[in-house]
DNA sequence: TGAACTTACTGAACGCCGTGTAGTAACTGT
DNA sequence: ACAGTTACTACACGGCGTTCAGTAAGTTCA
């Protein structure tokens, strides 16, 4: 969407960009320390020494600040996954599905804020955008399962049937589908999401406090899960 | 606790009941009709034409009538699933486990506020109590599963190992499992968490508007996904 | 019946929140 | 030096949970 060439940035576009990092930094730091609610307009301007009003000079609203601040988050959760996954040899699909999953619960417990954030409703009154963050958080994740899902494939013969179309999924999707792994059918899609949502929910339950009061290791229940998944899917689990 | 013989209620009773279960009833219809954040004191209050100190008369704090109220939808979902699971024959264990799963998106899909209550941090703020509404959640819905996990235990033979102690779980489920089936090991209480877990998953990201983008027919996804399990379990899928 | 007590509720206040808007002071380019 | 832009403050509005003093009923007992 840029036309011009780019000019370098003026001293006002270098403040600019550094306030609204540090509006950023500091919503996430709160939130760190005092969960979603402490992110507040006026609880980021008094640690910046700001008037709350000021803060509307960098975002419209406080949801399109909440939606930058998920998009960050976000941002982060893919990335540490995606590292943890490809810190397995590229052949060992078991070792890089369960370290994939092993990463999101990891990551989760050690941000739940940033988990509520995007998975939940964390803040007050946040309604996402059209399509949205939500929207946005999805369709990465389900891309970053693709991956996964493709080398998996041969051998899940179990995932085969299920009669999709490919009009069964958005047309994002879809794309991305064809365009990186171009010999998958449709029923990929569904299993890519099948894997997300079965992951998802040991770890939502536990980020919430529902597993905990019930065992005391719910990351061998995690573990064990992942190991089952992973031998549903005709892969032999690594360890 | 009740020490003493029950004395008929006097009229003063009577009413206190009334208007803390009217309460209640407008605090779920404001929530049915504008999403959690709409359960707030003053607009209960002004719906039943009081002032918001009044409720304090009835609940000490907000977060009481909160976990009150979610103890109530809590109630209402384990019913219904319950009910749903009840509907299929003792013997058809298949058929009762799929009738549980899908009776559980069903109302999930149908009271999106309520579940949010129940699993997400639907409202600003609030505190669950020590031990807590989640807690007693949690130890009602394993409960419920029970059941289901041991009907289907002599099958899921992919499950019995694992390595548990009884020691892995709360000293209440360990009590409940005991009592209600002696004879399974502490395996089967893993496996009744990771099954509640499997569900979990899909409805939260499609209650949370998660799989939306992403798919045209979660449903189906779902049902597969239950249908894999129940396979899994060792059963043959009805229908 | 009438006094003493208890209960249910109001109304105003406190400090929090997001959001607008008018005004000011400082930077920026000519 | 001047005009224009930008960053910000100050204040107001209505919402929130919560507290508290006060009032008006309902209830109990002499």
């Amino acid at each position: 969407m840029e036309t011009a060439p780019a000019a370098p940035p003026t001293r006002r576009e270098r403040l600019r960009a550094e306030t609204t990092r540090e509006i950023k930094t500091v919503a996430l730091r709160l939130m760190a320390e005092g969960g979603p609610d402490a992110i507040s307009l006026r609880a980021i301007a008094r640690e910046m020494g700001m008037t709350a009003g000021a803060i509307y000079g960098y975002f419209d609203t406080r949801d399109t600040l909440v939606t930058a601040l998920i998009q960050d988050v976000y941002g982060d959760l893919v990335d540490t996954v995606e590292a943890a996954r490809d810190r397995c040899a590229p052949g060992d699909t078991a070792g890089r599905i369960a370290a994939w999953g092993t990463a999101l619960r990891a990551w989760s417990l050690a941000h739940p804020e940033g988990f509520r954030l995007i998975y939940g409703d964390a803040v007050h009154g946040y309604q996402p955008p059209e399509g949205g963050a939500a929207a946005d958080a999805a369709e990465r994740a389900c891309a970053g399962l693709t991956g996964l899902v493709a080398a998996a494939w041969p051998t899940a013969k179990e995932f085969h049937d299920g009669d999709y179309t490919w009009a069964d999924f958005s047309d994002h999707l879809c794309e991305v589908l064809h365009r990186d792994h171009p010999e998958l059918p449709p029923a990929a899609a569904a299993l890519g999401m099948r894997v997300w949502g079965r992951m998802h929910g040991l770890v939502a339950l536990e980020v919430y406090g529902h597993t905990g009061p019930l065992t005391r290791d719910p990351g061998r229940l995690y573990e064990d899960e992942l190991k089952s998944m992973v031998r549903e899917l005709g892969l032999t689990p690594t360890a």
